[in-house]
DNA sequence: TCTGACTTTATTGTTAACAATCCTGTCAAC
DNA sequence: GTTGACAGGATTGTTAACAATAAAGTCAGA
């Protein structure tokens, strides 16, 4: 026996990939809108994209989609989710609800170091955006969200957040405009501004504000997505 | 071939057993605290209990970790899972922040048919914790909470409720007194007060000092749940 | 040429056997 | 009597083969 006999506890830093490295790899992809919704998940491409077993593809396609990322067909296979008008509507109405408490809350517990690395990140997407790399902001567009929720330090509204960011991506890449940009940097600027001044008050508004433009943006119009209705569509006159 | 050789559409009340079912049901026996904290999942024995093969009950247990509603340890199984103080505390903070928005949703929503629920609901409610049901009353105590997200119609919000609920029995189960009620209905019969009157601002302002009244009662107290630090205890002097 | 049934192929879903790990009980040694 | 190692049993994790379903392609017939 070469290697120790003992581990103390399972190395969290070990070199086997675990289902949820997996999930948030795909989350990411989601994100970056590199997965277009609609797109086949088939498990052998992604047995060989990850290099691990079935079942391990199969447990985390079991686990986005109870996450309503991607969408499980009996039979037929595992697709990125195409979420309907109505589920964009649900998602941001859960944003509107959770994301102002938690900015608030995020700038009652940021220290010097979260805003500092506040700052730093709006500088990335700052970059990013002059840079041509779309994925790269869009994914830092998402990542300003997620790391306020991290600041705030509730790991039951993180793990919401992420689920809730990665829906929009794929909101957006239904129901916006091609050319629009997911979020304006600015909006991200002024909420960092409430966090130098300490203004909670002003920190959850400019976020509640931030989340009414991006819906605004989008055309969730009573274009019934989804299933259409064909009855509707050939009805007389 | 005796049966019908096609079927339009999978039957959606089938004979068939899915995951879902088995998480639902496992929520409910949790929520009725009839599966405390701690307690083993063992497969073979869900598979007697359920009636279904191995796979379905570990994509259930699956699904259930990841809703952190049991917690998975490697090569040792499923246990149902032990929230600590922490953890408790950043659940109260979820649902203060989503439940006062859920309750003015409801109430903007409610039809008079959604209202005649609410109170069908609170009379069983009542009964039950005049019939010393405990099982019963606890449960529907979790109800109600559920009824008024599914009375907001956002799936999205429906969802986290329904693990917001079910961990809150778990911490009350861990940090609550003995003796003390889930909910006192009471707080539930001044909300749906608030809805007969329609007044929005009274029903979310309700919700939240139910909930504050329920955590109250809760012993979060600085007593590190969850890993003792032995060295603390041990110290010198 | 187009339609419809049939065959083929590929992919998913399930089962069962195997491997690995952990817990329990036993036993010897100090 | 307590501690440590060892063996047995039970439970979990993984793999691979098999079954079932759905999609694609083929072919005959009109």
């Amino acid at each position: 026996m070469p290697v120790a006999p003992y581990r103390i506890d399972e190395t969290p830093s070990g070199d086997e990939i675990v289902e949820e490295d997996i999930v948030e790899r795909i989350f990411e992809a989601v994100v970056e809108q590199r997965l277009p919704p609609g797109t086949k998940l088939s498990e052998s491409a992604l047995c060989k994209a990850f290099g691990v077993g079935r079942m391990r593809i199969r447990h985390s396609l079991l686990l986005l989609s109870s996450r309503e990322v991607v969408e499980l067909h009996a039979n037929r296979g595992a697709y990125v989710a195409s979420p309907t008008a109505k589920q964009a509507r649900e998602v941001f109405e859960a944003r509107m609800t959770l994301e102002p408490t938690i900015a608030r809350l995020a700038l009652e517990r940021a220290t010097e170091a979260d805003i500092a690395k506040l700052s730093a990140h709006l500088k990335m997407e700052h970059d990013a955006h002059h840079h041509e790399s779309r994925h790269e902001a869009i994914r830092l567009s998402g990542q300003f969200h997620i790391l306020l929720a991290q600041i705030a330090s509730n790991g039951v509204m993180l793990r919401m957040m992420k689920e809730l960011v990665t829906r929009t991506s794929l909101i957006i890449g239904i129901f916006g405009a091609p050319s629009v940009a997911n979020c304006r940097d600015d909006d991200h600027e002024r909420i960092l501004d409430a966090f130098k001044a300490r203004d909670g008050q002003a920190a959850a508004d400019l976020m509640a504000q931030h989340l009414r433009e991006i819906e605004g943006s989008l055309d969730l119009g009573n274009k019934n997505s989804g299933a259409i209705d064909l009855v509707s569509i050939f009805s007389k006159k």
